[in-house]
DNA sequence: CGGAAGATTGTAATCAATTACTATTTTCCA
DNA sequence: TGGAAAATAGTAATTGATTACAATCTTCCG
């Protein structure tokens, strides 16, 4: 297998993936909505005209951006959910592989928050809005498994539960930019899931 | 006293007031990064130009804003802090105080972490940071002070705690974001509370 | 040489900000 | 106390920069 050395005249595909990386990269600067075609290019060493070769409209890259995210946080969190017996493991290696690719990715979680804001129903909004009903499903599914089982609390709210699953990553992110370091996040996952999961055990 | 009822030629402190107004409410429908002035002048019934007779620059308008918002939250919750007893009790009320602030005005926590993402140290973001940590700084003493007082787990992460505290906001707000309902929040609050209190007692 | 990828150049719209000007209040003293 | 003068508030038009996007060449590689 022949690894590329040039970056120029990349297959269309290739072409697409580099692009939506480039996206990712920029939103872990700045705030995703201010990000232009010209910034895009730039990254990637490309003229701005050449980008809608590939893509029809921003909207488009940004639908792609949007489907890259999904594709690989669900890809990883159901990688250790099929992978983990016990519902309360699975939920801490859960919220350890999602930290681990928001800290590999920081701009992900932008690109999330930023389409999530969008007044318009965009396709690429869409898809933000699935995945973390389908997110917020994952976990409400363990926690009740977790509740059958005897570990978690039978009186637990799940609703509430899934809320503050996706809160921590969350308050871990805002942390992260107060901090204007994203490596923080790292050293207080695991004391911040200690404490979800007091609240939740049984 | 004579109340205004014409909304031209106000007193520059008081269109100052009002446009900040104007700004939290845009901000509720849409990415703050992509407010234009025209879009605040004409909410406000005034031309685009009028605004920089108020404002030097833009950045000084939300820097304003950045303020308002300050004001407001810590001002509502150190108002709680001052007239409760039990850290506990305190901290429930705080939060509720949050939510409640957020309720009315949605636009206020986009416009914080809005500006959190801007990558250049402006006024406005430093502001913002600053609120944030004396914000930080107030759970954390409360919790301290339930430590004392044997309410609250010795044991407990004081800063994982912070971050989870202020993560269950932004939870929230997500989960409004996702359904398209502010008023979504009012209903998780308690319960969601709960659950954190739950975690951190002894 | 033929087609895909990229460069170059261009456009209409929109952005924050400035201009020259008008309308409205407020001030203050004869 | 009335009314000219000064200060303040707002308008309409325009600036240069920047935006997403399009049309037309040019280069590369099998």
């Amino acid at each position: 297998m022949k690894t590329k050395t040039t970056i120029r005249n990349l297959p269309a595909e290739q072409r697409r993936a580099v692009t939506v990386e480039a996206v990712i990269e920029l939103a872990a600067e700045k705030n995703p909505a201010s990000i232009t075609t010209a910034e895009i290019a730039g990254r990637m060493q490309l003229t701005q005209g050449a980008l809608f070769r590939h893509f029809p409209t921003k909207d488009a890259l940004w639908q792609s951006v949007m489907e890259w995210v999904t594709a690989q946080l669900l890809g990883r969190i159901d990688k250790v959910i099929a992978t983990t017996e016990s519902p309360l493991e699975a939920l801490e290696l859960m919220f350890a592989a999602h930290i681990d690719f928001v800290v590999k990715h920081p701009g992900a979680p932008r690109m999330m928050f930023a389409e999530l804001q969008r007044p318009d129903p965009t396709a690429a909004k869409a898809i933000a809005q699935t995945m973390l009903c389908n997110y917020s499903d994952r976990v409400g599914k363990l926690l009740v498994k977790g509740m059958k089982e005897g570990i978690i609390d039978p009186a637990l709210d799940v609703a509430a539960a899934s809320v503050m699953f996706i809160g921590m990553v969350q308050g871990l992110v805002m942390q992260s930019m107060i901090a204007g370091d994203i490596a923080v996040m790292l050293g207080n996952a695991k004391p911040l899931f200690a404490l979800y999961a007091r609240g939740i055990k049984k």
